[in-house]
DNA sequence: AAGCACAATGATTGCGCTATCATCAGCATG
DNA sequence: CATGCTGATGATAGCGCAATCATTGTGCTT
């Protein structure tokens, strides 16, 4: 009786009915009927091959390809509870930074076969909280968020959510699960030690955007020039508006009308500032690095390239986005991180725009 | 008998159980029991809270905010057969290039209330054909996909799942169903043909990752020189690699090389390229544009700011997602749609880069 | 006052799939 | 030869929600 009241329902019914309307949804019953097997024997044919004997395996296969049957995923994730979705929500998606830590992120989960459902949050912790309704919405398996200053509602749902969660781009003192990121604060310190080691004096400071990290690094670089008793806080120079070259070129040219010129180094919160700050300093005919050192943020691929080339601070994005997932993967799989908390780290890049010539 | 029988179940057994483990998944039922409604009045508050009494509605809110309730989309989708979901497949998360694309599209799905699924295709038809049967898999409402070399069996798919479908970059001459691109053969040749009006003459090309677009804006390159009866083919160097400013310089390198330096012009199909053959060439001390012209494509950002600015190929890659969005969205809505191909143009930015100085 | 339209709410059913348990044949064990 | 075990397959139920149709109450018309 394995395949005889199947092979009863199966061909007349089914066939006509599919013949005349191709746009009817083909299910994993109409699979099962069309290779005489029963629709739990197709749904393990896909989810847990090894279950089934090879011939009826081939069977169902070829029946699955013929027909052009793709499962619907809502009704697997319904019944099993399962979504083989991860969902990541970046600040912006214009920006390098993300798309090279995106990167990573569709690097391993692709290859651990989990889809990616990406929101984009806009730098605002309100649009995050929506958009982090909308990604438990879909019951994702696991969570990459950035940065930390969530709000409170949206806290609430990610604890409850009780799923893997990595909170990526910077070092938190009080992380929701797991995090990955780097100082941003320390960075900043160090890079501005490193301009007063190089011999400059009146380091200035270039920001845009404003977002918690670029505050660290802010913040980093003032301590910097505060412990060398070089602060003044009009050296700094910053817009809410986003990053970009044109900003950065309007930004230098502030900062050196507001100074009257006596900056002789720019630290430049990434590195669209400044190649903008070089560029406008090229035109203006200010020599740099001898008359102004210009540091960037992030070591994007031009900063190697540009002439002088940029100094600026390399961070592992890529890397980042990788360990992230990886992290989640093994919680999903019940095994052991080593620690629920990377330090990523970066390194400052020296190059042309930041030394000193003898 | 309205309240009634609702109010037996509730509380009592409901509460302890929901008290004693705040894990258990809150639902629509947990909603209309702590509410007093039914199951179906609180997917009314959610999804047609026109439908719905204003005092029910607060009352059945403040139970949702209360409980911290979050629907399950793929309960929803699966018995209302619509997931709220588009499916957008680009060959690369790391050009630039797709990922403004990519804010035209965000920007109108989010803001009509649809997901994005994103998927990245390498570059690889075999890999697309692979990613479009994920996206399917998701039932979405409809799809984005690149270019038009998809696979048979990817096509076929894409035939029979009867929803909306944009393929953009390019103009296709057999589209799916809708399309939004530009003539990236004609721009090639428009290019040439500037550079020839420019006075330059023995203009060389240098191409990397040579993805079907890129091989139209060859073939408009050659087309153009043809015509003038200046194709050399030892003028053109490409290479599989993707492309980068580091690779830009050194196919400029292996240009110079292998024509011996008479190349007075070069024609890259993309900014990167034409950045790395910029930087290379001031390394090597050849002028720009007095003894040599540099042409990009893509119209970044840096093209107009870099010294000499670069010319470049301006494409609306916002405005394509913009536009393939709506068209998707006119469609669900039973909109009328102007017309199922649309052609983005492009624009030539003459910059210093390839401007003869008198 | 009867009839009707309409707004507000509820009961039932099923979307397509998988978890769970049941069944059964084949075979080894004592 | 009874027992238990294993591997392969199937029957049933239910995941959480919304479509559909049913029901009730309200105000209005005539």
């Amino acid at each position: 009786m394995l395949a005889k009241n199947n092979s009863q329902v199966q061909i007349l019914p089914m066939k006509t009915a599919k013949k005349r309307s191709s746009d009817k949804k083909i299910t994993l019953v109409d699979v099962a009927d069309a290779s005489g097997v029963s629709a739990i024997t197709v749904s393990r044919v896909i989810n847990q091959p090894e279950k089934v004997s090879e011939s009826l395996r081939i069977q169902v296969q070829k029946a699955i390809d013929a027909l052009g049957y793709i499962p619907n995923q809502h009704a697997s994730s319904l019944a099993s509870s399962k979504s083989k979705v991860i969902g990541v929500a970046i600040p912006s998606l214009s920006n390098i930074v993300f798309t090279e830590v995106l990167r990573g992120i569709y690097e391993v989960m692709g290859a651990a076969g989990y889809k990616v459902l990406l929101v984009d949050t806009h730098y605002s912790p309100l649009e995050e909280e929506k958009m982090v309704r909308t990604l438990l919405s879909q019951s994702p398996e696991g969570l990459i968020i950035t940065g930390g200053d969530q709000t409170k509602a949206c806290q609430n749902f990610l604890h409850k959510a009780r799923i893997p969660i990595v909170q990526i781009m910077e070092l938190l003192a009080d992380p929701i699960d797991m995090n990955v990121g780097f100082a941003h604060g320390r960075a900043g310190f160090d890079v501005v030690k490193y301009l007063l080691g190089q011999g400059y004096e009146r380091i200035g400071f270039i920001g845009a955007r404003m977002d918690p990290r670029v505050q660290q690094r802010m913040q980093g670089y003032k301590l910097a020039l505060e412990q060398a008793g070089k602060f003044e806080k009009n050296y700094i120079v910053t817009t809410p508006e986003p990053s970009s070259i044109g900003v950065g070129g309007e930004l230098f040219k502030s900062l050196m009308a507001s100074t009257n010129g006596v900056i002789d180094a720019v630290f430049c919160v990434n590195d669209d500032l400044a190649l903008g700050a070089l560029f406008e300093a090229q035109r203006m005919n200010i020599r740099v690095p001898q008359d102004m050192a210009i540091c960037g943020f992030n070591d994007i691929e031009a900063a190697g390239y540009v002439n002088p080339s940029l100094t600026s601070v390399s961070v592992g994005r890529y890397e980042m986005g990788v360990k992230a997932s990886e992290m989640i993967i093994r919680v999903l799989n019940d095994k052991p991180i080593e620690s629920k908390k990377i330090d990523m780290g970066y390194e400052i890049r020296k190059r042309a725009s930041t030394t000193r010539l003898l």
